[in-house]
DNA sequence: TAGATTGTTAATCGATTAACAATC
DNA sequence: TAGATTGTTAATCGATTAACAATC
């Protein structure tokens, strides 16, 4: 147990924290303040200090924040100042397009392992990984010590799927099936679906 | 206005809800209970019965609510009682995923326009669609009234591909580039960031 | 120094939960 | 009827904002 709870709401803003300000890093600025970056992502200034006070003091009265510094203050928060091992399972269409994404390594992930039941997919190559037999996935992913998976099954498979990845050890699974996931305290679920953001915005159209 | 201002998170929750409840009417069941829903979901019953309170009263005491009125119920809050045509920017690894897509229609969605730069891409067929030429997106969304879209360009472009699909009349995007998209009041944005769900979970692990 | 911006406290605002009368 | 579950109110809990002393 922590000395201090963080919320997760905050945790869940920090990420985003990090990805506007690798930004302006890429743009060459070095500093910036809590109101510009506030202004950029549509939350108070009051809001982006408290959340980074949780962690420390890492701005300077008068100027702001050096850039790069809570960059790497913000990796080391949400552990991202490493490379983890991710598992991918399901190699269809939306596996495929994943494993193909190169933005994730220079954001602390690679997919180091994929795995599909489909015979005319098992021994390709996506990305420069082998597709492996989804039978094997369960002894492939301890031996690893894989962590993080990314669920691109069918929606009829998600949750056994699951089943299995947390037998296997996994603590964090990226679900791309339009499922909600039931799993054990201490495993973290995120769930990704088009659909449910497309019908949250429907809501306000005419 | 509307009489009652009903607050953005309840809307976020209303697909969840329409997605659980939709799996159970299609498993056989007719009836469901705020409990039930609750403990599928992992959210108390009372919120469950606050949320659609919000609504209406949809539910009968002692007995709960009917699967297939409260699927009609939702789908007429969030407007997906029809199907909205959507236009997909960016045919990469992405785009196709998404194209290819089966489950867009039963949850009130089609894509019916591709647009990309790529001159090898135009004219291709995804999924019975025409790529056509990014420099028709404007006229040819503004011609068909479209008003969702979906953005699968890369990261650099994403902005100002999104001021021209706003110009273009469209009032809500669902953002797959890795970047926090600015829009005009009115417009409704959603971002799908896989990176950021990972890095998310990673301040759990260890 | 004068101006700017942090970190933090207290006040406000909003969301969740507990409890229960109503009623199927 | 007896048991179950809703819809709703009031209480609690948590998150956001406003304000400002500290200080670069």
């Amino acid at each position: 147990m922590p000395a201090k709870m963080i919320p997760d709401i905050v945790i869940g803003r920090m990420p985003i924290y990090l990805r506007a300000l690798t930004r302006k890093y890429q743009s060459g600025r070095t500093v910036t303040s809590s109101q510009e970056l506030g202004e950029r992502l549509g939350i108070s200034a009051a809001q982006i200090r408290k959340d980074l006070s949780q962690f420390g003091e890492f701005g300077k009265q008068g100027t702001g924040y050096n850039i790069e510094f809570l960059i790497q203050k913000i990796q080391e928060i949400l552990k991202v100042n490493r490379i983890w091992d991710v598992a991918l399972i399901g190699a269809g269409y939306i596996g495929h397009a994943v494993a193909n994404y190169g933005g994730f390594h220079k954001r602390g992930f690679q997919i180091t392992k994929i795995f599909d039941t489909d015979p005319s997919k098992i021994g390709k190559e996506y990305n420069g990984i082998k597709v492996q037999d989804f039978s094997t996935m369960k002894t492939e992913i301890q031996k690893a010590g894989i962590q993080i998976a990314m669920l691109t099954v069918p929606a009829e498979a998600a949750q056994e799927v699951a089943d299995q990845l947390v037998e296997a050890g996994v603590k964090a699974i990226l679900n791309y099936a339009p499922v909600s996931l039931k799993v054990e305290k201490g495993v973290r679920v995120q769930h990704i679906d088009p659909a449910v953001h497309l019908q949250n915005m429907t809501y306000y159209l005419d």
